[in-house]
DNA sequence: AGGGTGACCTGTCGGC
DNA sequence: TGCCGACAGGTCACCC
């Protein structure tokens, strides 16, 4: 389901509450992404400080240690002190005296990796390369400009590689390009100063609406504590191939790109 | 080294 | 109604 405010809003919906917790056991269904790396017995005891997110990833700080969890394209969380029984899709129980933290995701794109600290080998393969904080002050334009003008690729395809900035999902690409009058398919390179600064906008723009509803934009979403968005975000162009833009009333368009949908309006964004 | 492709896995939906 | 293919919010390993 995520992309970084439907992350950013599970975080939000438990971190305070799973603060303190101490852990007594691990559930482990089928197998996720990634071998959890540690023996779930020596989960026992700790005790979670904070929730952090980095990218897509959430980083669960515990004593001497963090697990890093992905929802990859299906998964959620859950937080609460009465789940019922894990269910056919329930991979990954984190058992503390105050509630169970669980993570539900039918295809198993996601993972939860333990690691001893964030510098650690384990964790830098997952996090290393990752690129900028769109919603920080250090996502600045100018340096944004000058990552872009080194790729040659297109520039939907270099959002979603996350090595620029990350967080940008398949959904939001669209949306940020549409924001940005930018056809996907456009070199990075090619950008025009200001169209890097309307996308540098748009990024911050459409990621922090769509945080502030929750991360509603996606249909089935909801948080760790089982809350949907209060109202559902609507796309300018995502899911909207053959529908009038709702700037210009052209129809919306859809093509793939690297196996990917890319929605964009011919008129308001040319290449 | 950057850039493109296939792979991972399950559920749902539309067309015949 | 039933079957089958296409498609879905992510990202990593692997080619050139």
């Amino acid at each position: 389901m995520p992309e970084l405010p439907e992350v950013e809003a599970t975080r939000l919906s438990f971190a305070e509450r799973i603060a303190g917790a101490r852990v007594h056991g691990v559930r482990l269904g089928k197998p996720l992404r990634w071998p959890l790396g540690v023996d779930p017995q020596q989960l026992s005891g700790r005790v979670v400080q904070q929730v952090r997110r980095r990218g897509k990833y959430l980083l669960l700080d515990v004593d001497s240690g963090l697990l890093l969890l992905h929802l990859g394209m299906s998964g959620s969380l859950r937080f609460a002190a009465n789940l019922p029984p894990p269910g056919n899709h329930d991979h990954f129980d984190l058992l503390t005296d105050q509630g169970t933290l669980r993570l539900h995701d039918p295809r198993r794109f996601g993972s939860v990796v333990w690691a001893a600290a964030e510098d650690d080998p384990v964790a830098q393969k997952l996090l290393g390369k990752l690129g900028v904080e769109p919603l920080e002050a250090t996502f600045e334009v100018q340096h944004f400009w000058q990552a872009l003008q080194q790729r040659r690729a297109a520039i939907k395809s270099v959002l979603l590689a996350g090595e620029v900035v990350v967080g940008v999902g398949n959904i939001y690409a669209s949306e940020v390009l549409f924001a940005a009058r930018v056809h996907p398919e456009r070199s990075a390179a090619s950008l025009t100063h200001l169209e890097v600064e309307q996308l540098h906008l748009a990024i911050r723009t459409v990621l922090t609406k769509a945080l502030r509803s929750g991360g509603s934009t996606l249909r089935d979403f909801s948080n760790a504590a089982g809350e949907k968005g209060h109202f559902q975000l609507q796309t300018q162009v995502y899911d909207r191939a053959g529908e009038p833009c709702r700037v210009c009333y052209t129809p919306i368009e859809v093509f793939k790109q690297g196996q990917r949908s890319s929605y964009f309006c011919p008129e308001c964004q040319p290449r």
